[in-house]
DNA sequence: TTGTCGCTTAAAGTAACTTTAAGTGATAAG
DNA sequence: CTTATCACTTAAAGTTACTTTAAGCGACAA
């Protein structure tokens, strides 16, 4: 199946400027293009920007997705520095996952904290205590 | 306590500029200066830029944080608002966790689609399986 | 008194998009 | 047949959240 940009974009959830973007910055150089220039996306293409969105998620950024793409493209050649490269990814996301979990401890916490003072009337009831502040 | 900015960098994390920029956003209205017009942080002001940086890892925007820097500044009045946002950061927080849990997923299988590509000295291994895809 | 610190501001630069402007080609409606 | 609409095209400007740079000031050590 071959796909205009506005039904890529669709498919996979990204806007159609980003991915004319993401082909600008050398993230998609397989796109090809009918005889009025317009591009055609293929299933593979989307499977690509599927990794592209699970690089960009670990906090990668376009410069170092795109030497990921150009690694690709020399083949079997890459393939130990493109594992190490996923291995460093998973330590990555781990990292980003661990950092959330804290977030969410003090999230709860200022959720007990609102929802306590919204029963007292007042905040001023957590006042005095350690770690706690209004904002 | 009272620290300059770059010692309060250095104990939040997070560069002097960034503070800088923070106070301009309005995000931080508590800074006092001294005669010479060098800001001078207390620990609450470092218990606030925790709080900050949560709302941040949620992905909130610095347009938003300052709302809520607004709201508590108008005291028990928005006791309730305060309460429904952290609510909401709550939800967030919890689906990008859920995401990225998905995301290493992904990884964790191209983590295995390379290791068994460099045992077979070849990622034609890999050919022909359903969404399998070299990038 | 001469560095050199760390601080100050304002302005320019950056990343990753998003939005806008201006235009082209294919198809449907009158 | 032409006019309108639609999705597409490019280039350029705008946005967010910073970061970096430039130029300068006050305090303290050598």
């Amino acid at each position: 199946m071959e796909y205009s940009i506005g039904e890529a974009a669709q498919k996979a959830g990204i806007s159609a400027s980003t991915l004319r973007y993401y082909e600008k910055e050398g993230l998609l150089p397989s796109i090809k293009r009918d005889k009025n220039g317009i591009r055609s996306f293929t299933d593979e293409d989307l499977q690509s920007l599927r990794i592209i969105e699970c690089l960009k998620a670990t906090e990668m950024p376009i410069k170092d997705i795109r030497k990921f793409i150009d690694l690709c493209a020399d083949g079997d050649n890459s393939l130990q520095e493109r594992y190490e490269l996923f291995l460093d990814r998973k330590a990555a996301v781990q990292k980003q996952i661990a950092e959330l979990q804290e977030v969410a401890k003090v999230i709860d916490f200022k959720c007990w904290y609102y929802k306590t003072a919204i029963e007292a009337g007042t905040e001023k009831i957590h006042a005095g205590k350690s770690k706690v502040v209004s904002a």
